[in-house]
DNA sequence: AAAGAAATTACAACCGGTTGCAAAGCATTG
DNA sequence: CAATGCTTTGCAACCGGTTGTAATTTCTTT
């Protein structure tokens, strides 16, 4: 820059202003300079530009990891990063991205303190509401996707899991299922709800809840084909599966399959996540659509409204069911009255 | 730093000095500025420090984008996307993620110029190697995911997209298959090695090139789905069909099986990339793996060698062909000399 | 005990910009 | 023509660290 301003013939400082098109500086002499900066191939330090302001123009999504690596295989994921890396672009910041593993006890107190980021996205509570909350009491600028929970010092989004379990299991109900296993991870809040909705329904319909028909899949297809397998094999007579994501879903119709039974006919499956594939597989998977692109843009929105200081309630995008072969056989969707 | 160096009674540079564990100052004062900082609470400024020694420690991973978002439905970028973090990470560095739109004439150019990064990593080529590697002339650490080309000026990390569709083809014609369609797209040079491998396999087996067998399709399920219904009411008679992707293989499946065709009886289909849900389709799918999360780690890994200044070669991975039921009948696979 | 070497510590410049304030240039006005 | 006000420019401090060099202290050595 000081090379710049010895060749326009000026001070440093009106370089510096008129490359940010400060009124400040004369008009023609604004011009020249901008013209001798660009003959010269300069560019502005953006580094230094951002310390000197104390702005970082930059914000950090973190996926937390409970496990290994669990999050990963969920499709999702993907859809979602993009919508937000693209409203995270179009407001001019950068994104990191960072995978976190909640087993160290600082995770969030050291990318916090790193000061190099304006505002934090986190994917997912991960279990680690406590920590989250405490931080976010010093520190504002901390959006979550997830559900939300009573007395949370920060924004979340998300949408709605337990309205979304429950039109699942009602869908099921109306095509006259009676015994409905609920299949997937309860540990998780989101997870969580999504059963409080089948339980909900079951009980709205007057239909007795039986915990037998429940079993725990994690979220890979490769567990939830065994747990379909075995809730088969204890032969407890299952009309229909309600799965918490579609890969458990997959990974169930597979299994039942291969016990030779037919979806929807003997047992009707429905997923959570309209995957990109959901609607190509065979059958189509009848599942609870989700928006995962208008929750990123969503999550941003958030942020930035936080980061603005207009502070940013919690949000509950609604949810989609999404009704395929999976549930309802083509013959009969054909049939009227079926 | 000023406020700690005043209540330790020292001089600013002593802190420093003393906070980055250097030998010019004296242990006992060492340990002692260390203990006031932390009961302080101070962390230095990492935006400051980086600032000052010129480094970043970030590298940025690109995703070119070549028309509107063809890319974020593919399943298998999360899968890399989660090992490039976790090998960037475990070397100390961030990662900034950025989609690009490389219909901005200097979209590379800006993001090199912006000195924000040690490095990049591209996810693909995206059909602008003229560009990159015109920018690679003079900016060392590009790393890019994708097919090799000649007089490369950049590093590529890739599979070997020739043999595993030569594998692919050469695994149909081995279960007795003759008239082999190609469904996928060919404009990017992965996928059109693939197809160059599809070729060359019939050829060694003798097996004339019939080019009404093959269907452009774009990424997506739904352009599969209607290329495959298309190429099936042409009536070729076509008995297995590569397809570039799982994606696209999936969407034709769909397809034949709504024309009431069997797979893998009446047709064959096999896939590329091995994504999570391939092996829990219904059928199992035939499909290259490749191995994804290790191509992750060799970019980083080669983009570090780039920055110590050692310089790395391109790395061709292995692919593997994982053989499943849309190929192989079970039944065929249980009886030995089926 | 004095001189020299070694170990510590402090001073001040620097990275590459931004910005408050003072000064200079110019036009307006009484 | 002097006084006043507005526009334009330059000086210098500052952001929060790092580091070369000089100054001080401590330790050896004869």
């Amino acid at each position: 820059m000081s090379d710049i301003a010895r060749i326009a013939g000026v001070s440093k400082s009106t370089v510096s202003r008129a490359l940010s098109d400060s009124p400040l500086v004369n008009k023609a002499t604004r011009r020249r300079i901008q013209s001798i900066a660009e003959e010269n191939g300069y560019k502005i330090n953006l580094k230094a530009r951002n310390f000197r302001l104390k702005e970082t123009f930059t914000v950090s999504v973190l996926i937390p990891m409970i496990d290994d690596d669990r999050h990963v295989s969920d499709p999702f994921f993907l859809d979602m990063l993009g919508s937000i890396a693209d409203a995270i672009s179009d407001r001019g910041h950068e994104m990191t991205l960072a995978k976190v593993a909640t087993a160290d006890p600082c995770w969030l107190e050291e990318i916090v303190d790193s000061q190099r980021n304006d505002g934090l996205i986190l994917i997912g509570q991960a279990g680690e509401h406590e920590r989250i909350n405490a931080v976010a009491e010093r520190y504002a600028p901390i959006v979550v996707w997830g559900g939300q929970v009573p007395d949370q010092n920060y924004c979340t989004v998300g949408t709605d899991n337990f309205l979304g379990g429950q039109k699942a299991t009602q869908h099921l109900i109306s095509v006259g299922r009676r015994r409905i296993g609920f299949l997937g991870e309860k540990r998780q809040p989101e997870m969580r709800l999504r059963y409080l909705g089948y339980l909900e329904a079951l009980e709205d319909a007057g239909i007795g809840h039986d915990p037998r028909l429940e079993a725990p899949a994690h979220i890979t297809g490769e567990a939830a084909f065994d747990a379909m397998s075995e809730l088969i094999d204890r032969e407890l007579r299952v009309d229909a599966v309600f799965a918490t994501s579609d890969v458990v879903a997959i990974g169930a119709i597979r299994a039942l399959n291969e016990r030779g039974l037919d979806v929807p006919e003997d047992v009707a499956v429905v997923g959570y996540d309209d995957v990109t594939l959901a609607a190509y597989y065979t059958p189509a998977l009848t599942t609870v659509s989700q928006n995962i692109a208008r929750g990123g843009r969503v999550l941003v929105d958030s942020l930035f409204r936080i980061l603005d200081g207009e502070g940013a309630a919690p949000s509950i995008l609604p949810t989609e069911l999404k009704v395929r072969s999976s549930t309802v056989s083509p013959a009969k969707k054909a049939q009227p009255a079926g």
